[in-house]
DNA sequence: TATTCTACCTACCAAAGTGGTAGGTTAATT
DNA sequence: AATTAACCTACCACTTTGGTAGGTAGAATA
């Protein structure tokens, strides 16, 4: 799985952001209403936005997140290495990975390889921006 | 993550069969060593390839798998599908997941979509004929 | 100053998935 | 009959996932 809840739910809360704050803070009990996400879930994912300035945050009334910087300058595969730690397809791609040691004579490394390629390529050509809500969109129903 | 040991090892298993059995049955217990990977945890992935004719198996002495098929004929895409159950990069693109109810209006979903296509389309365009030693390649040494 | 609102921090937890191991059974060959 | 190798079933330790619970700290407002 390239991605859990925990990268989609992030995706998602600053899309949410994105489009219902206006450069004003904005409210997480609000998000997570509209998104249907856990306010308590979503709290543990929002400082690692805070600590890499993706958000900024204020505490108290009035307060909650908003955008650090432009929605098109966010792209999804930053947003999920940040989230998720990696994106590697397979283990042995991925950052931390112990050498395999077979490396030189494996046959399926050259595969994995270009597939990681094409997935970071992809996913780091879109950006906040391209998913903001097209004109034929809904909005999703406020459920209180 | 797209892919686990299953599928990885599975990949591996027919690659060793193609390039090492001519025809022949090859006993798991030499693809085990030449692949460094467990006998007895290979055992338990080869039944899914019988059952879907990847490979023949025969029992006994001289017994052991080969192919059913031309290595051309092996997609990677197939075969991590059969092993590993699913492909998605993400839990609401797996076959047996539930409806969303945020389709309609999930900002995310057409560019998930989208990765699912490539990811699938990539890995359906190499074959296990591909994947096979390269002039350039090293045999694994034989580690008993 | 007291209250309220909101982010933030820590600990815990159930369920599922991953990556095996162990032991025995069945089938084919010699 | 003995050997070899596939195959089947059960078990298991560990990690990840996707949360919940409860409390603390900081900022605004009354």
């Amino acid at each position: 799985m390239v991605s859990s809840t925990k990268g989609r739910y992030a995706l998602r809360v600053l899309i949410d952001i994105a489009e219902n704050s206006h450069g004003e803070y904005i409210a997480m009990k609000d998000v997570a209403a509209r998104q249907e996400i856990s306010l308590k879930y979503m709290e543990k994912i929002m400082p690692v936005l805070v600590s890499h300035d993706l958000v900024e945050s204020s505490h108290g009334k009035g307060g909650g997140y908003r955008l650090s910087h432009d929605p098109s300058e966010y792209r999804v595969g930053e947003i999920l290495r940040l989230t998720e730690g990696d994106i590697a397809p397979v283990a042995c791609l991925q950052t931390d990975a112990a050498e395999c040691g077979r490396n030189a004579y494996c046959r399926t490394l050259p595969m994995w390889t270009e597939l990681n390629r094409r997935i970071s390529e992809y996913l780091d050509s879109v950006t906040i921006a391209d998913l903001m809500q097209a004109p034929d969109m809904k909005q999703p129903p406020v459920t209180e």
